[in-house]
DNA sequence: AATGAATGAGACTTCATTCAT
DNA sequence: CATGAATGAAGTCTCATTCAT
């Protein structure tokens, strides 16, 4: 009795997540062109071919779909920044480089997804503020050891590390927030090129 | 019997400026607290103790409010960070020292109308976008040319000015949009001095 | 002290005729494009170079502005035709002929005006509809008169005299009405001829 | 799986089909008595019995529903004058009888609502416009054919057939623009027989 | 599980009317 | 006498949410 019991609930799940994501990427491609508040329950339904109806069977209402639509690009941040820092090796210096390469790779990726994070993270309840600082949190804290590794290792100066990771956010988040001025005069690897070299003389090892 | 006739006019220009004042500062307080979409032409009137209608004798549409706040907001940036940089000499490093420091303080003191620009540009037409990105320029330019002064002085390596004062905006920015996490542990003065050590070494001559 | 008192009197009451007219050419002038709704008395105060409060200092309200231009335009008429008739000497025939002749012109001078009083009538009080349905009965009297006058006379068939005036101002008045359909094929002259034939063929008596 | 979609579809065009007219019967009811403009959407919804909301899933805005009040009315109309003739066999002048018979019936039947075309008309957009245009030409078409064949047959005399049709459409029509006149001295009946006997007359063969 | 018709509160905006100057 | 700033009620339309099928 349990076996199919499990094998229904497993079905079920199944179609749960495919139905949340399917809201989920209808809602996302729709916030990115017009925001939360002129994004209609229809459109998204529309979008995500299903009717109205059904998207109250997944998600309690519109201010929890732009929740999930937020916890989900952060998400993809704190699961692809982390990795690519682990196949980074050892070397603190090569891990932070790495760690912003990827990172501005990344929001280059989802510059629509990153300024709509901007955009509409206060039309949250304070319960999912809380969910996307811990997951921003979560994000960048293997960059943070790797800075404080640095420091301890002496290859980087004695620097705030929480003060370095915020910079070196702020920069990746940056290349999608300015991207109407940079990118009229400089590529993405142009960015992290430069912003790499003046990211790294800002805390090397004082002379 | 052109006395009389000029100060009706004066009279009348300074109440026109009266009205729109209130109005843009009640809108201001009430699109700091809950966003432009949440906050209603109703809301506004009664918060600036004037009917919805009177709104609607100086301000075409919600919008053209919107419009009016932010460009309001960044006129003040624009006039407060140059003047500084006048009284600041001609060394690069003061002025671009001082450039970073007034821009952070008065962030600091406009921090939700900074938040603000962030979530509610976007909902902008193009012609309202277009003014913000020039009064951004604007604000910014003198620190640039700063940068590009202390580079042609040797004082400064030979660094992107656009992309310094890129980081050096985004860093005062970021005061007020990560404010929820650095004030957990710094505080402005603290912010100030550290960043600013970091931009100094990050763009000094190489040894 | 009477003499100046009437003299003042004369004055104030000359300026209250020409602001009453100014008014209403204006309130005419733009009823006609776009009717009596879609006109604010913003509009009209602007049309008749005048502030709105002044308007209120001649018409107790808006609805008074449009009862007073169905009035004008009907006393035109009034006016207008029964003169025509005054001319038109004895002969019944000749008296008809004239008056439906007129009436036509007028109407087609006044082909917006007409289809104004038709646009709007319903929109006044009782009071004013039956001024109204005064101003025409007025207006079509001396045409009635000659119907009667040629009935007994023998030159027209024993018809019904209000009957024959009714088609006689549907038929005026039809020349603005169906104007889109009667210009493609019809110049006033053609109408007025053409239907005065078959007028008066409806009312010959029986050979 | 034809059949129930089938079904389905059948169901659902049928309570699109009702809920129209339950809208068009309540609007037509509204304006009868006070114009479209004073008509609000609020008192349409709530003598339809349904939501504001509702009215407008089945039509674009207040001015749609105002179209199609006078095309629904004016379709019975073109619906039901032509159908008469068919029954009146080949005769031209049993034909025109007929037709101006039949036209002032229906427009008696449908006094309020033939006045509310000539009220609004002018509200509708260019297209609403021509479509009602072309509705009455359609209406009267077969009218007018029968004056044209009894001009050829020689048994009327030879008019002009638009303009014969013209008379006899705003003879109908006057019945109910001047009802308030018309009705105190007279029956439908006596107008039809009156109205008719000048109508021929007016067009009978000379000598 | 899925649909989408139906609801109705609430938003923006206009405009007739008043009244202090 | 004349102005036009100010009011606020009322109108149109949208859209999140529910529920019968």
């Amino acid at each position: 009795m349990a076996a199919p019991k499990t094998a229904v609930s497993d079905a079920k799940q199944e179609r749960v997540r495919r139905r949340r994501r399917q809201v989920l990427q209808a809602a996302t491609r729709l916030m990115q062109v017009s925001g939360f508040h002129s994004m209609s329950m229809q459109a998204v339904a529309d979008e995500a071919k299903m009717s109205v109806g059904l998207i109250y069977q997944y998600f309690g209402n519109k201010e929890d779909v732009l929740r999930a639509v937020i916890v989900d690009i952060l998400e993809d941040f704190r699961d692809e920044v982390p990795a690519a820092l682990d196949a980074a090796g050892a070397d603190p210096v090569k891990r932070l480089s790495n760690g912003f390469r990827v990172f501005c790779q990344v929001v280059d990726a989802k510059r629509a997804a990153t300024v709509l994070t901007y955009r509409e993270s206060k039309t949250l309840t304070p319960e999912g503020l809380e969910q996307i600082k811990h997951l921003e949190l979560e994000t960048t804290e293997p960059i943070r050891q790797a800075v404080r590794d640095g420091v301890e290792a002496g290859v980087f100066a004695d620097v705030d590390a929480e003060l370095v990771v915020h910079n070196l956010l702020m920069c990746a988040h940056g290349w999608a927030l300015k991207h109407w001025h940079l990118s009229e005069y400089l590529t993405l690897e142009q960015y992290i090129e430069r912003e790499l070299a003046m990211l790294l003389a800002s805390i090397r090892p004082a002379g």
